[in-house]
DNA sequence: CTGTTAGCGCTTTCAG
DNA sequence: CTGAAAGCGCTAACAG
């Protein structure tokens, strides 16, 4: 009777190591080896556990493990933002490496704050992940934080922007050689008065793709006009409207924009098309990322393509490594990835 | 000499509460008590603790803290997929509720897959997340998983999505009320033959929309036609094509359309332009969920715009409630938020 | 006011 | 081949 009402009472709580050693009449070491293939340990007794464990649906109870081994399986991401394609589709790379391997990720979001990117990584770092993954924030000047990550050990892998100055593994898309054939393809078609929206230029990606941009022209004999190069305050299409607007209002009105990323491409093309003037015969546009809703604006967007999925998958991979090689090995990889003029509608 | 070597090398590890009680000859518990406020401890010692722990940038353990409390902190959240701004905003209406709860987050995408959703639910349970907020799969028809949470005692929220004949705390838009607003709009703005782009009716938002969309045309007198109601595979601009194809092949072509989201919309827009269609003239078109693209197009799209962010808000809210309360209340809250109708260039 | 003890669930020496 | 014991870092009951 006793039995019966333990049966049924005790239940409330997961079944633990202890259970079956108990029930099985041996010791909670026996069941530990059994039930990891330990070569000292009969076949018959581990039959018995194996067959025990599977019956009370026994799971190893991962905080324990997480505490005697001071690991987590949990490595923290930190992305400007979630919402934009770009990143999102990078997670999701992050997330196809990671999962085969029982890792788990957790996301922070900077909203491109420098603050909000250094409470991220104490808090991650507080719950011990077992490494980080980061995107600075448009506004990370200092790099006290991720000096913090070094020191502690704990490992680190840097993507799509780079952090001047901090030693780590990193994964880049090479903006400079896609940024130039964006503008190189304007120049072929024939547009003359090429104007770049660029982004912040405390990003490297921002700096990368204007670089290209200015040595493009250059490279073709045209000059660089400071004019027809205005910057934008985001990546949304609300941000691609004030510094077209401005663009449009030039004397020398542009024959071509070349935008920082397609969403503000977008906002160009929408306050292009609202002023009456043909894209491309008037101005050619040309984007960057190929968002997925590129292809359907009228005309479609030309862009530039970045294999932001395997930027994601190849930064996991290095991170994994690294965490998994007990040595700290001195020499960081840097990786770059290609990305792929996309022509379409907007350009010639 | 020998303090100097280990002062160098016995850095490696993080201090411990025991770390400080050997140092200051106390014990670990008055260590802990002093790091807590606790009453009955000596302004003194507590001083002392407090400044040593200070000095020696102690950081409780977390997993320690996790192993004894059996408790993590963080929540699992599930959704289809990561890319659309719809769930990417929830996400991040999620998270604005629960950083401030030093509550973290993991998040698993299904895909729209039971079997990952299945198997996503198992990791997060294996790692013992407190708590699951979970907006279901599109192929999701058994319930064991979720079940199975419910079983383990864990507290879980259903958003978005509904799950009929689960037990648990839910949070919805009122689609049916949104989707009503769309159609009579068409109607009111003189449209008679109203097509309707239906998502997997595996999906209560699916289903809602649809049967408000025949609620609406019954309300108002117009009969309802199998062959204006197509299928969709998707929520992506690709998967309005051919639906929208086969409307515009229809022998009385429609002269509106209800999208169920955006993204479609955005696919049958590019259809109907692609044909010499015009918008709205001849076919209006209203799309759901207001993408931050939709109002970029030509002519913009009207669209019922959701509360995402706030679902995810109150989603996190209930969930962090039931965490909080020990009692096993049986009483689940559903709560609904409404949509609203905004009327763009693609409606007359 | 403070120390001792036990224990969360598990692995891993060290002894048999 | 198996058991006993220690310990990961911390808290909480029980004693003083």
């Amino acid at each position: 009777m006793v039995f019966l009402i333990d049966h049924l009472t005790v239940k409330k709580t997961r079944t633990t190591i202890t259970d079956i050693a108990d029930q099985l009449g041996i010791s909670p070491a026996t069941v530990s080896r059994s039930l990891h293939d330990h070569p000292a340990i009969s076949k018959k007794t581990k039959k018995a556990v194996v067959r025990l464990a599977r019956k009370l649906n026994y799971q190893p109870n991962q905080l324990a493990l997480n505490l005697l081994q001071k690991k987590t399986n949990t490595i923290g991401v930190i992305v400007p933002e979630i919402t934009s394609y770009f990143f999102s589709s990078i997670i999701n790379g992050i997330q196809d490496l990671v999962n085969p391997l029982e890792v788990n990720m957790i996301i922070g979001q900077s909203n491109e704050s420098y603050k909000e990117e250094k409470k991220i990584i104490q808090s991650f770092m507080s719950i011990n992940v077992d490494g980080f993954l980061i995107s600075p924030s448009s506004k990370t000047r200092r790099f006290d934080h991720l000096n913090a990550i070094r020191e502690s050990n704990i490992p680190l892998v840097i993507f799509d922007r780079d952090c001047e100055g901090i030693e780590a593994d990193k994964v880049f898309v090479d903006e400079y050689n896609g940024a130039f054939q964006a503008v190189e393809h304007l120049i072929k078609s024939g547009c003359k008065r090429i104007a770049h929206i660029a982004g912040p230029n405390t990003l490297s990606t921002s700096r990368h793709r204007q670089m290209a941009y200015e040595d493009a022209l250059t490279k073709h004999g045209i000059k660089i006009h400071a004019d027809y190069i205005v910057n934008c305050k985001g990546f949304a299409p609300k941000h691609g409207i004030s510094p077209t607007r401005h663009l449009l209002a030039l004397d020398k009105r542009p024959d071509a924009i070349f935008a920082i990323n397609d969403g503000v491409a977008i906002g160009a093309m929408f306050v292009i098309k609202e002023a009456g003037i043909k894209i491309p015969q008037d101005i050619s546009i040309i984007g960057f990322d190929d968002d997925p809703h590129s292809c359907y604006f009228k005309p479609s967007l030309s862009t530039v393509w970045q294999p932001t999925y395997e930027l994601g998958m190849l930064s996991a991979r290095l991170l994994m490594k690294r965490i998994n090689s007990k040595a700290s090995d001195p020499k960081f990889r840097v990786e770059t990835l290609f990305p792929e003029l996309i022509v379409r509608g907007s350009s010639l």
